[in-house]
DNA sequence: GCTGTCGTCATCCTTTCGGATGATTTTACA
DNA sequence: TGTAAAATCATCCGAAAGGATGACGACAGC
């Protein structure tokens, strides 16, 4: 890490020193074209390193070793609901029930395939599902369709 | 960490020798100076950045703090928990905090080049992050070990 | 009868994923 | 300082997924 300082430290130096170098050639060139443009790259150098180095100032993962004591108490009732979809976002987005049993059974990690064994029908009529449901629902990929799925209540 | 330096030093001369070149091709236009100087205060603006951001990548402190925490299981709060994956499982399945990390990527639907993008690596390593995470969890596609994933309370 | 929606299936083509494997670099730790 | 684990990157190849498009039948509603 600190090596990092300091071998940028080292190549800054020497860069200025070149220019600085390449300076007395061109000198005569109105004010030297060469010192502001590297000037001002040995400013922006360090202010980019700066602003990065703040960026990513709070960017620590602190890993907890978090001991849960699960203190249970009898009222367990989620367990039991069989989970309603929002007909309301889904009937607003035009996504018909195959689609959404579709989606469901992406959700749960099976390939196009397997889905396609399972509800009896081509590979291809569930690529179209899926095609259309990704539309419907702004997505590009199956997981990304899964995410959305599951913010508008659509997917347990 | 070489490549570091030596990316520098052929970004740094690059640019110097693309300066003197086309000074003399645009010594006439006027204002070419102030763009200039704007080009390079970006270029190496997004340098230093990208830098900082390197350099700094891999800050993580593990703080081995043990909280008991006695939850009352079905007292509905988690809006407000900032979600501590479930360690147990993660060790004993061997899967890496970067791992982790990608498998969240995943979830949130990105793909493996954007994955790549954020995280400022190159698109193979995602892939290999995740075909070990996937190995680990016994997973063949995304979508599974997303579900995996959230079955195990790795993921929120 | 006509129309619109839905479900079904297909083909072609491109992109993305995933598996296997090997190598190098970085980091952590004994 | 040496070693083991993690992280990084690459290449090859096959499989899966996705986009675009066209088509056909069933069925409901007008």
């Amino acid at each position: 890490m600190k090596r990092h300082v300091l071998i940028f430290g080292l190549v800054g130096g020497l860069l200025i020193a070149t220019l600085q170098y390449t300076e007395y050639r061109f000198a005569i060139i109105e004010h030297s074209f060469e010192l502001y443009s590297a000037l001002v790259a040995v400013l922006f150098s360090a202010f980019g390193i700066w602003l990065g180095l703040r960026i990513t100032r709070n960017r620590e993962i602190i890993r907890e070793t978090v001991v849960v004591r699960e203190v249970l108490v009898p009222a367990e009732a989620p367990a039991l609901e069989p989970f309603a979809p929002n007909t309301a976002h889904q009937q607003n987005l035009g996504i018909t029930a195959r689609e959404l049993e579709i989606l469901n059974l992406i959700a749960r990690g099976f390939s196009n395939r397997e889905i396609a064994t399972q509800l009896f029908v081509s590979e291809n009529t569930v690529k179209t599902h899926c095609a259309r449901a990704f539309d419907k629902l702004g997505a590009a990929r199956r997981t990304q369709a899964v995410q959305r799925g599951k913010e508008l209540g659509l997917l347990p």
